[in-house]
DNA sequence: CAGTTCTCACCTAGGTGTAAAATT
DNA sequence: AATTTTACACCTAGGTGAGAACTG
């Protein structure tokens, strides 16, 4: 996943450990198409069937409040995937959809010797989500500016830079396009907010217009280029 | 550390957690030179000062002695150097000294929240050696078998494969080349034996003489290549 | 034809021994 | 003269988007 999801505690009980989860939960029952004249998603029907989300453990995990207190948790590992019968453990996203992630800590139970914690009701958990994350997955950037911001920020897709791709959108300048995603985020950055939080029903749409994330077969997706912290 | 130290486990509690670490201990005061016309090791002297030696946890520590009986732990990612400032956690060794690498299993305390034993004394534990995998650090290698050995059954030395550097040694073949040092072994593969082990004092020199090993500033080092299983 | 998958060139990142250079 | 360090070519391994091929 690309940018990188990158989060931060504090107040935690510094002795006691924690696991840091994350999963991804469909939005609504709409599908979703991109209008190219217009630049912007529009509805395109109704959703399919929703997957069960994925629980994904940060690979550090547990780790004690004391050391979460120090350090930014980044999931620069995770893996989004439309393969359903993906068995390597990445996050399997229907294309075209829209999607929330969403961050848990769970405190550890010292009494278990086990790997992590399987069903988020067992346990004794917060959950936080940050609506300026929300995406739509892809399998191919519907937007020049989405293909440009991320070949000019991630060091693998060197190969592509110095492009002139930009036509119609080439008068935004470098500068305005580093911060194109944060200008269009639904909800200012702020503290950290539990779970649920009243989604934004409509209207977002149109401010999320530059959020495409790429969705491939065993490939690595994009996701929100600027971090939580 | 290239080939890779293997080991595996029967008899532990399946419920309790353990670490398992590495160390790699200085076997005599001596300092070792090569005789490349005689093909053998020879005493060049005393040691230098000892280095306190660096306990290496296994990356996947803590795991269940159910999980234990049932994986085999692979140090495939130790690194071993002879910079004495090295901060990446690497071991770090004399070159031309004769060295014994010692497997280590640390019951876990449930009770502590933290990263993992730093003293062996502090804990409940028990040591393993392999007396057959003894060896000598070097900066470069001094003969040509272990040189064609590693190109020849490391992946990324593909580059150097075929070539017929091999002269006096040629006649030995291929085959005889694969199990070279295993037939040099000083003791036979056999069950787990605890530490400390008689150090054969003397004349497993002559029989070790093709256990020669790349140390190598801030660079992996070769090692025993035949596994313990 | 919109959307998905596949193959490819082009990168990053880093593990190899070689040979020359530097060190002692 | 023996040993160590450095620069380098050649690999493995895998993350990029482009563009062709495929699918429904």
């Amino acid at each position: 996943m690309f940018p990188t999801l990158r989060v931060s505690f504090t107040g935690l009980e510094p002795d006691s450990r924690y696991y840091v989860l994350l999963d991804v939960v469909g939005v609504d029952q709409k599908r979703y198409r991109y209008a190219y004249h217009r630049s912007s998603w529009l509805v395109a029907g109704k959703a399919d069937p929703p997957l069960a989300a994925r629980l994904h453990q940060h690979h550090d995990s547990p780790l004690t409040g004391e050391q979460l207190s120090r350090q930014t948790v980044s999931f620069e590992k995770l893996k989004l995937t439309n393969n359903l019968l993906d068995k390597s453990g990445q996050i399997i996203l229907n294309s075209m959809h829209k999607y929330q992630p969403r961050i848990h800590i769970v405190k550890k139970r010292e009494s278990t010797p086990n790997q992590g914690p399987s069903r988020l009701e067992d346990e004794l958990h917060r959950t936080f989500v940050f609506p300026e994350c929300v995406f739509i997955a892809v399998t191919a950037y519907q937007n020049q500016l989405i293909t440009k911001l991320k070949i000019d920020s991630n060091p693998f897709a060197k190969g592509f830079r110095d492009s002139t791709r930009l036509t119609e959108y080439e008068r935004c300048g470098m500068e305005s396009m580093e911060s194109l995603l944060s200008q269009h985020a639904a909800f200012a950055r702020g503290p950290l907010r539990g779970f649920p939080d009243p989604m934004d029903p409509e209207g977002t749409m149109d401010l999320l217009k530059h959020r495409e994330y790429f969705l491939s077969k065993e490939e690595q997706l994009m996701m929100e280029k600027h971090g939580m912290m």
